[in-house]
DNA sequence: TTCCTGCTGAACATATTGCCCAGCCGAATC
DNA sequence: GATTCGGCTGGGCAATATGTTCAGCAGGAA
């Protein structure tokens, strides 16, 4: 468990230069090309890496703004609404939140007017009782996991 | 702007199996290299695809707990605020949302008793008057962008 | 000591990349 | 109707990376 300095090296390597190849990781963090593959496939079966799939700007395919709402959840309707909530493109992603029947997802939507239609085609539907919206101005920090990794990786080698 | 099915279907190949290379895309796309590599090329250039950095799990770094913090910031502290939480490894996201002074901040922690130091260190800069936790229990929809593309690379195409 | 795990440095055949080209097609322009 | 243009095709080329295997070596654990 947990990643040591070259994980977190390897790590942030890649997020660095995601497209460079194992090789050339190995020649940058100055250790055998075996060892890189080794790690990786490590980090990989570890479940540290879940994938390199690429990260799609949701603007650049014309849904620039984005929101999220806290939704309320009638009693015993947990599952519909995930199902009905797991049909909408818009909707980016989902959780369950402390404060039972809670929910928050995360929007996005081609306008300001179009956040209208999202909205109520996500809480058009039974289960929902209700709904509170707030929408991104701005996102000063966008997601980020650098930092942690670093951290991890200082703490479990530390 | 926008992106037609032939980038569409790039991109959730793409997503699937990241780890393919250019030419295995033309295989299985049914199109010539070259034409991957263009497509590829001005999906990066518009901005479509930011990047193909690692999806790095929290949980396996040892990071299992997360949560969505409210924050309410005191009038023209909104950059010192921003400051402040870039700094914190656990912060993973930071938006600022409508509703005048109010920030919406992703965090991780070690255990629920982890996030109390968290949070105490978010909450624990001058210009922060008030914040309201919710953690989260379960992730129906993790973060997900393909039911997006494929929208997007319908309506563009008609 | 002996075992075991992880890293090294090397080798090999095979596959992929980056780059070039000429040709073809359809759409827009003149 | 003729021309120009952008995008796609299919090919070739040298350079490079990959997947795989191997023996050797160091350090920790039993």
């Amino acid at each position: 468990m947990g990643i040591d300095r070259l994980d977190g090296r390897l790590l942030v390597l890649l997020a660095e230069e995601p497209r460079i190849g194992v090789l050339e990781m190995s020649r940058r963090l100055g250790v055998a090309r075996g060892t890189v593959q080794a790690r990786l496939d490590r980090l990989q079966s570890n479940g540290v890496i879940r994938g390199f799939g690429p990260q799609v700007d949701p603007t650049a395919l014309g849904y620039p703004v984005t929101a999220f709402a806290t939704l309320q959840i009638r009693q015993g309707q947990g599952a519909d609404v995930r199902a009905h909530l797991a049909t909408v493109p818009e909707v980016l992603e989902l959780h369950t939140t402390t404060g039972g029947g809670d929910m928050l997802c995360r929007l996005v939507a081609r306008s300001n007017a179009d956040l209208q239609r999202v909205i109520d085609r996500v809480v058009g539907f039974d289960g929902i009782v209700r709904a509170s919206t707030a929408i991104v101005m701005e996102n000063p920090v966008p997601l980020r996991i650098i930092p942690l990794v670093e951290q991890a990786a200082r703490d479990d080698d530390g």
